[in-house]
DNA sequence: GTCTATACTACGATAGAC
DNA sequence: GTCTATCGTAGTATAGAC
């Protein structure tokens, strides 16, 4: 019975967790208040306390969920047998992207500037992210590119470097300027190979 | 005497807003209460609500001062008369960048998602700086690299974009991680010559 | 676990004297 | 213009019934 139950709950924080989401891409984190999460939700303020603390701890479990959903993203493009070149790679990820979590992001950068919670989870996230572009990268240098393994890991640490760059400047745009379907491919693919 | 009277209204105006910029570095603009820009500023709430008309007024006040000094100071660099490179810009711009108004323009960012005042002057600060790159980018291929008015344009609009990405990364650095001398040179020039 | 109702606080903004 | 004092409200969190 405890397995089922538990699952129950996790439900029920999922849910809060994406109406939350919702608000804050709405209102914005600190502006939403617990009230517009319980509308959005369909629960009430009593069983939200039940399953979180606070609502800071929903702020935190709203951008850990968004950063995961991230991560798990990019990790699949970079898990195949053949490893993609960093300029598919973006464009995959580019072409992922969900305005509202780019929206997310950015006001969780915000957060973390002030928030030691928030900050904790940004950045362990960009450094986890920052690794997997490198791994990546050092795979396809070695195996599409001919690179000796001892080269290849410092190449790799400063493409992925550049990535990072790249892909959170595209965050910026994606959640001020809406999804511009001019996800322009052919500069995002130049500046790209101009580094790779 | 409405000049003088004005001028120390606008530095009365000024005040507040430093004051207020403080605040936000310290408790983000949402927590931030007008409360502590009173303590913060040695001023009251009357006074301050002689100034502006609401907090959202100071919010919209400081973010639109930390703007213009950014624009300010990348002006400064453009304006030589011999341009100078791309890298030689952003090494410049880069070690005058101080934390604190990297937090104040991360935190910008978020409320822009939601504000439509915050957004259009992030939004337009962006397009600012964009151009001010591409202005320069373009004197710097034609007086020292010999391009051709014609073929600079187009490559300077390419630049000016990646400059862009490179410097707001830049800026995410700077506000979570604090200001890491590791300034590191060697890996900014590499990455801004290669797409140069 | 979930609801309704409410306690308590903190905040933004104003009033009115000086 | 600036102050002190205060009003009204919005917001987080809890109590207690079911």
């Amino acid at each position: 019975m405890p397995r089922l139950t538990e699952a129950r709950s996790q439900l029920r924080r999922d849910q809060i967790v994406q109406a939350a989401r919702r608000c804050f891409v709405r209102n914005g984190m600190e502006r939403a208040s617990v009230a517009d999460i319980t509308a959005e939700s369909g629960l009430s303020a009593g069983s939200i306390y039940a399953h979180f603390g606070s609502k800071a701890d929903i702020v935190r479990a709203v951008v850990q969920d968004v950063m995961d959903r991230r991560a798990l993203t990019l990790a699949a493009y970079a898990s195949g047998v053949r490893p993609p070149s960093p300029t598919q790679v973006m464009v995959l990820l580019v072409a992922a992207t969900d305005p509202d979590e780019a929206r997310i992001a950015l006001q969780a950068w915000g957060e973390a500037t002030t928030d030691p919670a928030i900050h904790e989870i940004v950045v362990s996230m960009i450094d986890r992210m920052r690794d997997l572009f490198r791994v990546g990268c050092e795979a396809w240098l070695v195996e599409a590119k001919g690179y000796e393994r001892a080269a290849a890991g410092p190449r790799a640490t400063r493409i992925a470097d550049h990535l990072v760059a790249v892909y959170q400047a595209h965050l910026i745009r994606a959640a001020l300027l809406g999804a511009p379907d001019a996800v322009d491919d052919a500069a995002l693919t130049d500046v790209v190979e101009a580094i790779s």
